[in-house]
DNA sequence: TGGGTTTTCATGGGCGTCAATGGAACTATC
DNA sequence: GATAGTTCCATTGACGCCCATGAAAACCCA
């Protein structure tokens, strides 16, 4: 699966476009779908993004639940009503809907963070302060890491 | 299979035609049905829709019930009986019965909300109050898609 | 190793196409 | 003959697509 890292600043134009960072766009690439998906992030005030692979996978789970469930219908709604398939241009760029700008508080600059199977995109600012808060963080949830996997 | 996202506010003319959003009509143009299927919600005032082979998939798992059950005579009525085949016309637009508009409480308008592999249409305010709940759920619910992790 | 060249990216703007919508013409039904 | 339903055409506004520019990084070769 794709591999992001690191970090990218790139402006956002005046019809809300944005470059996605082109070490991205070649993880990307070959899945299929020349584009990102991108949804409000639950917790944050950022965006959560991913490629067409990642979102298949989170399908595939979501449909394991009841068909008819309350249950599967609140989550499919938090995710996939709120997803949207932004393909880039020749160029390499998206735009950003309103309504995702304005939950990221973004305006001229957009960041984009590599999570590793998927990826953030902040208002520059934000994003520092919520870097520096989970670097001061991270050297206790460390051991997360180690002892029981899957079930969290 | 389709795969739907986002969220679409069309208009609802004179004559109950909408506009299915056009990447919809994308995702099911390769279904063979140029059209979509249609029927009430279970437990919300909105429209459960999908493509044909959701339909064939969800016709699958019927049959897996007992061909006599009270239970399956049931569910069959409460999903085929009430489901309508609309297919759209040149433009795109499909007619939507009466009856289903009454049942969503669809005047103006009508939202269409991608669900993943299938999709919903609301009337918008209310949508919007379904929204917010799904919302409030979903951190509670998101547990529900790590536990059984099949694959990985 | 350093200078020059080439390619790749990010960015701005303009134009054409397509999607959404409204209405008219046409057909069928009662 | 009136009403409802269906197909066709027209408008407009947004969005995708294309080209042009500049800067930075990678590359090449002496």
């Amino acid at each position: 699966m794709a591999t992001f890292l690191s970090r990218y600043v790139n402006k956002v134009d005046r019809k809300g476009r944005v470059s996605v960072p082109a070490p991205f766009r070649i993880e990307l690439g070959e899945e299929g779908f020349a584009g990102i998906i991108v949804r409000p992030s639950f917790f944050a005030a950022a965006l959560d993004g991913c490629g067409k692979r990642a979102l298949e996978a989170l399908k595939q789970k979501v449909s394991r639940l009841d068909p008819f469930s309350e249950e599967r219908l609140s989550l499919a709604n938090a995710i996939f009503a709120r997803s949207y398939q932004l393909p880039w241009d020749s160029e390499g760029r998206v735009v950003l809907p309103t309504d995702l700008l304005a939950h990221a508080c973004i305006e001229g600059q957009a960041l984009f963070a590599g999570l590793g199977e998927d990826f953030q995109i902040w208002e520059p600012s934000r994003f520092s302060l919520a870097e520096a808060d989970a670097l001061r963080r991270a050297p206790e949830l460390r051991h997360a890491l180690h002892g029981s996997r899957p079930s969290e």
